[in-house]
RNA sequence: GCCCCGAUAGCCCAAUGGCAGAGGCAGAGGACUUAAAAUCCUCCCAGUGUGGGUUCGACCCCCACUCGGGGCACCA
């Protein structure tokens, strides 16, 4: 009964050589085709840093980004599914520098190495939409982005202390300073004052929140809260402080209003303008100056110590309460942020941790205005920050927290000395770089018009040459030195002007990327509004939890900005996102040090494309890190081999009548579609393949031991299992394809209708129970109603003798899973 | 310190508030084989982190805690 073929190994490393050159002349995958009638599905991938061969990490993201897209052309969509490359940035830049050369050079080599690599492992994507950012066709459309902000207001320049990192000799953002270092290099950053370049991304601070409404439930939970704390928008008050001896009050932040009776000193931050102006002339100036200089010497990591002693210096100057004309202590120190709020607050050591402690510190008085029945702050050392009865505060005394906050917010306003007020934790975008492999800044700097943008005709503004320059990082852009590119006329008067030297942060790049594909080869704009209406916005994006905060908010802005000029008709970018886990190591992540490392090139000579593939989407959920030292590869190959070999045994045509074949085969074929469907489009791919597993399973069975190879419900599983297989495991799909007498591309072969009525069970085992222990199963009809199934469960046998004569509390029926029989 | 997520068999993981087990890994036994590999078949294993609560009924909902993972971190 057994054929040579069928005992023969499967052989995946034959099967992938085989199908590549045939896939590559149908080309499956091709998106947009002008006759396509399909609904549009837009699946994105998270473009690659072409930094090395691809990983293990990558792997796992392409693999799931490639069910989701393989699963909505078998379900009849023209689905676009896209690749390229995220290629300006400084792991070339450093490349660049250590091998002496041109980072084009290892840039685009990379490119090659890992667009052969994805080829191989069988990627969904459209070949044709191919683009890079460093390339000038792309980063042309970031400087024409750039002077559309610029126009409105949205690029600007300004002084600031800004985060630097020494290793990199550049700024970066606060979103690419983790924990006080740099996110690239891991150096601790320190603070330089600097003139740099902003995108004004608070400006749609509230718009960013607000907006995240429309991503419930359609975007991980995690990444939401993280994006709203991000944000982090709280509601308060401003209120004007008069200052003694200064003709302006000074306006402070708080969100506690209704504790304003409770101030006992004003604190400025250290490194503000008003600290400075407010010590220049007393007493305590050469003090105060001392102390910032001690400030800024102080690295980050030092300032997040939260545990670290409070200092700071009086300014022998004093403040006036408004609410009762009270005389505050001024104090300077660097527990008050200078870009936060207006960078002064009121201190109230009761109910402010912070406060508090400054307050025990410097030896300031401590009083309470709020009653929360905890022990009296000042002896305890620990604020009382809950709600309570409001004391000592006037005519707030009694009124609740929320209360007094709307009491006095209207009070404050009615006099003239303060209103609600909000803000925010999100800062401007700070986007310019010190570095050279990156979008030039395409402004000219005029003595007579100041800022001027490159005219439109003039893009792409073309990066120089690498050759003779100096990329080594020394603070300075290399491409100051690039003299001839630096020094040009003004573009408005026509006088001797020169380029900003600064290049974008990469950031740029991938913020508006996945407008370009619908127009990747559109030489006259960034993208078009016909490609735009037709693909976007994105209905799938996948890829990792790391760019929750960075790459997804700025996305979310331009998105927005673009929105507002006219050029997108939506306004959030991502309708749907799925967050991969990483892949790791006995626990913890791959690296080379670690001596964990595992090879993706080792692993797919070892077991093939699809199997590892399979083994990334069947570990567990998505979201969960894969541990490879859990998965087995190998089962996987046994699996796949398992599935190949019922190719094989079929013997009944194509185009064979399903519906004269065995019914319970049939059956599981069709719950098998209905549930790995609904799994897949809930992201559990595991699930999906637990059901083709099981659905391998009874075919097998089928045949050795059933109907056998030659019913028709045989081979209408057997197709079921390689179109749902086609998802994960491409080769071995087509193979059985072939094998069953099919012309490829099973891609695209159409995921079969199932059959409702094969979706109902014959007779289902109900379960009878007594004060919800179970005491009997019996079959019934799907179709059986509660009256009827708890008569059969009352009249049962086992029951009446439990019941023994006694009459029950309640009968809880559930046709027709359950009956519970309650005394 | 604040916020979020998780905990089911030796391991990875399934279970619209209704039979705790779908699937896999590992393990054991058997069939086939001169033998091994491969293949096929069968089997073993937990009562869902802990303590309460709601409910006719809780892995699932609520409260408290333990442990693990992640995010933010002087944001007034």
């Amino acid at each position: 009964m057994s054929t040579s073929q069928e005992h023969q190994a499967y052989d995946f490393a034959y099967v992938q050589e085989k199908w590549l050159p045939i896939w590559d002349a149908i080309e499956p995958f091709k998106s947009g085709r002008a006759d396509d009638k399909r609904p549009k599905k837009y699946v994105l991938d998270m473009f690659p840093y072409p930094s090395g061969d691809l990983h293990m990490g990558h792997a796992e993201a392409y693999a799931l980004g490639d069910v989701i897209a393989r699963y909505w052309i078998q379900k009849g969509f023209n689905v676009m599914h896209p690749i390229g490359w995220d290629a300006f940035g400084l792991p070339a830049e450093n490349a660049a520098i250590k091998r002496n050369e041109d980072p084009r050079i290892w840039t685009y080599e990379n490119i090659a190495t890992q667009k052969a690599s994805m080829r191989r492992y069988a990627c969904s994507f459209d070949w044709d939409r191919v683009f890079n950012t460093c390339d000038p066709e792309y980063y042309k459309w970031n400087q024409w982005l750039f002077i559309e902000l610029h126009k409105r207001g949205l690029a600007y320049r300004k002084d600031s202390a800004v985060n630097w990192c020494p290793g990199c000799q550049t700024v970066l953002a606060n979103e690419q300073v983790v924990a006080g270092l740099c996110e690239r290099c891991d150096t601790a950053v320190t603070k330089k004052k600097l003139n740099q370049w902003y995108f004004k991304i608070t400006d749609y601070a509230d718009r960013l929140l607000d907006d995240m409404e429309q991503l419930e439930g359609k975007w991980p939970e995690k990444v939401l809260m993280m994006q709203r704390n991000w944000i982090g928008r709280s509601q308060g008050a401003n209120v004007n402080f008069l200052i003694e001896g200064r003709s302006t009050p000074v306006t402070i932040y708080t969100t506690r209003p209704d504790t304003l009776f409770g101030a006992t000193f004003m604190v400025v931050a250290v490194d503000s303008e008003l600290a400075a102006e407010l010590a220049a002339g007393t007493a305590a100036e050469d003090k105060f100056k001392q102390y910032r200089e001690s400030v800024k010497a102080a690295s980050d990591i030092d300032r997040l110590a939260t545990d670290r002693p409070k200092s700071g210096v009086f300014l022998e100057r004093y403040a006036i309460n408004p609410v009762n004309g009270e005389k505050l202590q001024i104090w300077a120190s660097d527990y008050v942020l200078a870009d936060y709020g207006t960078g002064a607050i009121m201190a109230v050591p009761a109910h402010d941790q912070r406060d508090l402690d400054f307050a025990r510190a410097m030896k300031l008085p401590v009083r309470v205005v709020v009653e929360t029945g905890e022990e009296n702050p000042a002896e305890t050392g620990i604020a009382t920050t809950g709600d309570g009865k409001i004391v000592n505060s006037g005519a707030l005394n009694g009124l609740s927290k929320a209360d007094a906050i709307a009491a006095i917010n209207k009070q404050l306003e009615a006099d003239g000395l303060g209103k609600s007020a909000r803000n925010y934790r999100l800062r401007d975008w700070l986007v310019s770089r010190q570095r050279y492999w990156g979008t030039p800044i395409p402004i000219v700097h005029c003595e007579k018009c100041g800022e001027v943008a490159v005219p439109a005709d003039q893009l792409p503004l073309l990066l120089p040459d690498a050759k003779g320059l100096d990329l080594k990082p020394k603070g300075q852009s290399p491409l100051a030195a690039a003299t001839d590119w630096v020094n040009t006329k003004c573009p408005t008067c026509g006088g001797a002007a020169t380029r900003d030297s600064d290049t974008m942060d990469t950031f740029v790049d991938s913020s508006w990327y996945f407008l370009r594909y619908p127009s990747s080869t559109n030489h006259n704009e960034p993208f078009s509004r016909a490609d735009i209406d037709t693909w976007l916005p994105v209905d799938q994006y996948v890829g990792g939890v790391t760019h929750a905060i960075l790459h997804l908010l700025y996305s979310r802005f331009f998105t927005k900005v673009l929105h507002d000029i006219g050029m997108l008709g939506f306004n959030e970018p991502f309708t749907r996102l799925l967050n991969q886990g990483m892949v790791v190591m006995d626990g913890s992540a791959m690296s080379k040090s670690r001596g964990n490392l595992v090879r993706l090139s080792d692993e797919l000579e070892n077991h093939g494309v699809d199997a590892i593939r399979l083994s990334m989407v069947f570990s567990g959920p998505p979201e969960d890190d894969v541990d490879w030292s859990d998965v087995s590869p190998s089962g996987s190959v046994k699996f796949l081999s398992r599935a190949w070999r019922l190719s094989g045994d079929v013997t009944s045509k194509p185009g064979v009548d399903f519906a004269t074949g065995e019914i319970s085969l049939r059956k599981a074929t069709h719950k098998a579609l209905n549930d790995a469907a609904f799994a897949v489009e809930s992201f559990r791919f595991n699930v999906a393949v637990a059901r083709v597993m099981e659905l391998v399973n009874a075919t097998r069975k089928a045949i050795d031991s059933g109907p056998g190879a030659a019913d028709p419900a045989v081979r209408e599983a057997t197709e079921a299992i390689a179109i749902m297989l086609s998802l994960v495991a491409p080769f071995t799909a087509e193979e059985m394809w072939e094998r069953l007498g099919h012309k490829p591309a099973i891609a695209t072969a159409g995921w079969p209708v199932v059959d409702e009525k094969l979706l109902v069970a014959d007779a289902i085992e109900a379960v009878i129970q007594i004060n919800g222990k179970i005491k009997e199963r019996i079959e019934v009809s799907p179709t059986i109603t509660d009256s009827e199934i708890e008569a059969l469960a009352l009249a049962h046998p086992t029951i009446a003798a439990e019941l023994n004569g006694a009459t029950p509390k309640k009968v809880i029926a559930r046709a027709p899973k359950l009956v519970n029989i309650v005394l």
